[in-house]
RNA sequence: GCCUCAGUGGCUCAGCCGGUAGAGCGAUGCCUUGGUAAGGCAUAGGUCGGGGGUUCGAAUCCCCCCUGAGGCUCCA
């Protein structure tokens, strides 16, 4: 429907002669004049036909929103067909125009219609102020804010499932702050401090990433520090998800919309995304891996043998035009990494079976990264229904108090979701993993395998992140160390700490033997440097201090002599006498199992470049 | 996206009822050759986020834009 409205201080029309179409009226209708009104000029359009209830819903409530606000004294429904090249049927028109006629008036408004389908002449006066002249075009949809509105009248509900119980939300005897700060969260009752969150301040202070002003709002750079972070996490869930079978892929990061199902898909998204138009394409980018690896999924054959089989892509980046207002630090961005891992599965029982084995793996992170996740499973009814028993033994692998949201409908493309979310600084969640069984998007995308019966079948797919997107992680590991801030040292883990051990010469005589020992644990695989800049001890320390190093060892007379190194112990803030074997089992101690990188920085700290 | 606040050397900030840009850290140079969280002295470094306006004169007042923070909203 189109609509041309104008703020006149008259209207004025008279009928001249009848058309095939025209609707009987009235003698007293056949002229007529309206002071200080809203003329509506009106065409109703193909597509209005559709759902006539909703246009009339939509046009009655954008005419009703700029009569409020200019003053008029009446609303003129006059049709015009001239507004469109796609007319309706007459039939439908005087249907809609006549169901906005009485709308209109239930809403309190006065309201006339000038007949349908006559020859008519007019003089209209029109006022000129700003918003005097408007025009519309109104679809039969719903706005999306509408139906966001139904889906959320029917609410969910929220448990606390325990050892196999459920229990109430405000009965519950909460045993940790993090978890009843969760639950606050998600049951809306999170009071705002009106804080920066810390770790903003702290990814720039530690030279590990930074705004860049000439990209748009939510893309960061990144300093080699942390660069080396980011890596080092991208080498962990790699073998994290690798030594669990999942194949490593890589998918572009921009898909064509003229992809019936890539556009289906990305349409539920709606306005979060980037678009680009090429010459002879409309591109969008890639919010998560789903597209590529979907694609890959529908182009290959697939027997019952082969399942469970997972692909995984680190995708650098995904990209989300989230609004500006909600970019924040790491926390929010337009641009992310995100490990993106998807199974398929022959059928429900093989994917809640794998949801089992993914939960372990999730929560394995929580622990390499050492990081508090509190959890939230989400299920819908029909499901929780279902499989109540299943859902309880889920909740059990974790090993204390969850959340349970019940959706009284499937509004999305899963059936069954876990979240592990970090708590920061101010008490917010940081979502980081996450578990999804989507029975969408198999059919959608065409991807089939043959079963035990050689029939082609929809599978089930697993959508699971193991660590949530790489910048939150380091977003939640830098709040963590402000949490813990007053009872200790900040640090990272050892394994994630860019450098591990420094080696602080007091004078210049002790340099190379600090170089000697720097080499020797090099050879051992840690990340090691050398201050040799000529500063005094105290604020070698303290640098070092500032930079969270975990192991420094002062090398002078002493140590050159008898060969014990006097090593500052970050974790426990201690100084401890060992000798360089001893440091190193320590070193691989703290390491075990973790990726390595070596440090891509000058060995002496003289030689750095300050970011 | 909306509302509120902010943007001054590389970093943290002072100056802001208009009158020639300041400090600390950092950097550089010299002195100090040292034992666990800032040794001393000196030097360099700013189109005061960008653009427009008011004014004899703008970091300071006004308008627009950009970037950031908080809140609202939102996160498939």
């Amino acid at each position: 429907m189109r609509l041309l409205l104008i703020h006149s201080d008259y209207i004025k029309y008279k009928t001249k002669s009848k058309t095939k179409i025209a609707e009987e009226i009235t003698n007293e209708k056949k002229e007529g004049e309206f002071k200080n009104s809203l003329v509506v000029f009106t065409a109703v359009e193909k597509k209005d036909e559709k759902n006539p209830d909703g246009v009339v819903e939509n046009a009655a409530t954008e005419i009703n929103d700029i009569f409020s606000k200019i003053g008029a004294e009446t609303v003129v429904i006059y049709p015009y067909a001239h507004l469109s090249s796609s007319l309706s049927s007459p039939e439908s028109a005087k249907k809609i125009l006549h169901d906005m006629e009485i709308k209109l008036s239930s809403m309190n408004l006065n309201v006339a219609r000038v007949p349908f389908g006559w020859y008519k002449s007019f003089e209209i006066s029109c006022k000129g102020h700003p918003l005097s002249e408007l025009s519309r075009t109104i679809l039969p949809e719903k706005t999306e804010k509408e139906t966001n509105e139904e889906l959320n009248v029917q609410k969910s509900e929220f448990h606390i499932l325990n050892k196999g119980q459920l229990y109430n939300v405000d009965e519950f005897q909460y045993q940790t702050n993090d978890f009843e700060k969760l639950v606050d969260y998600e049951l809306d009752r999170t009071k705002s401090s009106g804080e920066e969150p810390p770790h903003v301040k702290l990814m720039k202070e530690k030279n590990l990433a930074g705004y860049e002003p000439s990209a748009d709002i939510g893309h960061l750079r990144w300093y080699p520090k942390g660069r080396l972070i980011r890596d080092l996490l991208a080498d962990y869930v790699y073998n994290l998800v690798t030594e669990r079978g999942a194949m490593p892929v890589e998918t572009p990061i921009m898909y064509d919309l003229q992809d019936e199902a890539i556009r289906v898909h990305a349409e539920k998204f709606g306005e979060r995304q980037y678009r680009m138009q090429t010459k002879s394409k409309e591109l969008m980018l890639r919010y998560a891996c789903c597209f590529g690896a979907f694609r890959i999924l529908a182009d290959t054959f697939i027997t019952w043998k082969n399942l469970p089989l997972a692909i995984y892509e680190l995708s650098t980046y995904s990209f989300r035009l989230e609004k500006s207002g909600e970019v924040v630090g790491l926390k929010r961005l337009r641009g992310f990494t995100m490990p993106d891992l998807h199974t398929v599965c022959a059928d429900l029982e093989q994917s809640m079976q794998e949801f089992n084995n993914q939960i372990s793996m999730c929560d394995q992170t929580g622990e390499d990264l050492q990081l508090n996740y509190e959890v939230i499973i989400r299920v819908t009814d029909d499901f929780f229904q279902e499989n109540r028993e299943w859902v309880f033994q889920a909740a059990s692998i974790i090993g204390k108090p969850i959340i349970l949201e019940i959706l009284p409908k499937r509004k999305h493309y899963w059936i069954c979701k876990m979240d592990f979310a970090a708590i920061d600084y101010l008490g917010r969640p940081m979502e980081n993993p996450t578990i999804q069984i989507d029975v969408e998007s198999a059919e959608r995308f065409g991807i089939t395998y043959i079963d035990s019966e050689e029939e082609e079948t929809h599978p089930i797919i697993i959508h699971c992140s193991p660590t949530g997107s790489i910048e939150r992680v380091i977003g939640s590991l830098l709040e963590k160390t402000a949490i813990k801030m007053a009872e200790k040292l900040p640090m990272f883990p050892v394994w994630l700490s860019p450098t591990q051990v420094r080696v602080l010469p007091i004078a210049e005589r002790h340099l190379d033997f600090a170089l000697q020992l720097a080499d020797d644990l090099i050879k051992q695989n840690i990340r090691v440097d050398v201050d040799d800049r000529p500063e005094t001890v105290g604020k070698k320390i303290r640098n070092s201090g500032n930079e969270w190093v975990p192991y420094v060892i002062v090398v002078g007379d002493k140590e050159l002599e008898n060969n014990q190194l006097m090593v500052n112990i970050r974790e426990s803030n201690e100084k401890t006498l060992m000798n360089s074997k001893e440091l190193i089992n320590r070193v691989h101690h703290d390491t075990i199992n973790m990726p390595f990188r070596k440090l891509p920085l000058s060995l002496k700290l003289s030689e750095r470049v300050n970011f």
